[in-house]
DNA sequence: CCCCCGATGACAACTCCGTGACATCACGAA
DNA sequence: TTCGTGATGTCACGGAGTTGTCATCGGGGG
């Protein structure tokens, strides 16, 4: 089975993690501070690092940085405190592989942990850029022109787009984009959603009215049709 | 749609509960105090329970530790008054799978229910992908095409094309096919059944009179002939 | 300070679903 | 075989829920 390195000050909610990873047979190493953390996942070699994002003597990011820096390519799962947006952003880019807020289901992480082990394609990734029709998307710099002409488009409308273009083909459900889109923490009306799509609609299609790449799925989400 | 069981003894809050969720489709039992609660969390079966601590005659805490003795892996999701972390892990050390903190947003709390129904309801890997005859059908695209030309089918046609052939070969009655496609709380007239079978013959059959695909039995209900 | 983005609610239009009525069909009894 | 009964096919209507659209509001950044 694989191993894991839980890295958590929390003595609590360290021993909790370890009898349930334990339980499901895993191999679970334990550091309570950075620096013992960080030593752990360059010596021991686990397959999977649980990590905690606030930490004595070396703080999550900065483990999560240096192992990057070190060419580690460890999976890395995050555990940050809740709602915390720039948290969460800073901690995949700097190359955490997933992360789940506190509080969280023990049984969701554990489903997360399953899914980074299982995952040897990773998922599908998300584009840099995207074309279709007359339309160019680059989500690296947030640009995109409408037969050549430059289109202002906002941050979610970009994420929306992005989301759904990862996932071309498939119907995406208003929920899973508030998830995806915009975060776990967040839980605004699936309106939203429809007024971000009828927005890229408004700009990306050459009939709004009659969508011929971002289609409602009554019921049930929108789809991204290249 | 799930069945959920509140325990809750606040009988305002409970009536908001249940009022919420049954508009929300859910199948919803109560119970205001911890015995009841108890019995109905073994007796009914849930798919999942919503858990207030604070209880007369038995704690949430005792409920929880009860029901993983008996071996019960039911969702729960824990309603604590208080925001106190010891509460959280011995929340989750008990097998809560979830739990939010009073006062909580009934938003939230939804988002939650969902997220945990979704995770641990991976629907048994029923066919992504289907085709007979001249026909393809593309269940996570939401996609049928005859011929080539595409079909417009509901998000019930869907699925109740997919249960059929996921049983390929098998008559299915009427009544399972309320069950597993309407859900468990629906209960519509057998006449609604039939009604989306003719619907299906009408888009994908040849001569619709004369079913080939979409066979009907006699008494018993419908079949699907690969 | 103003402007822009994101979020929300209201409203209208539309789709889908459930139901009942009636026609038609299958099966079994005489 | 014929007939009667109950099951199924077919159709159209109406309600309920979903979505498109717009106006508005609050908050954060320039």
């Amino acid at each position: 089975m694989s191993r894991i390195l839980v890295i958590e000050d929390d003595v609590a909610i360290l021993r909790g993690l370890k009898d349930n990873l334990v339980r499901e047979s895993y191999e679970v190493l334990t550091a309570e501070d950075g620096e013992e953390g960080y030593r752990l996942a360059r010596e021991a070699n686990p397959d999977l690092i649980l990590l905690d994002l606030m930490l004595p003597t070396l703080s999550g990011y900065e483990i999560c940085r240096k192992l990057r820096d070190d060419g580690n390519s460890v999976l890395i799962l995050m555990l940050t405190a809740r709602g915390e947006e720039a948290d969460r952003v800073l901690g995949l880019d700097l190359g955490a592989d997933d992360y789940v807020t506190k509080p969280f289901s023990i049984r969701e992480l554990k489903a997360r942990i399953r899914a980074l082990l299982r995952r040897t394609d990773p998922p599908p990734a998300p584009p840099g850029t995207l074309s279709f029709g007359d339309v160019l998307v680059d989500f690296l710099q947030y640009d995109a022109r409408k037969a050549g002409n430059p289109v202002e488009m906002t941050p979610k409308e970009f994420g929306v787009l992005r989301y759904l273009a990862a996932r071309a083909g498939e119907v995406v459900s208003r929920y899973e984009l508030l998830e995806k889109v915009w975060g776990y923490g967040k839980f605004p009306t699936t309106r939203t959603v429809d007024n971000h799509l009828a927005a890229l609609r408004a700009k990306l299609e050459d009939e709004p009215a009659e969508p011929r790449y971002l289609q409602t799925v009554h019921r049930v989400g929108y789809k991204f049709v290249p």
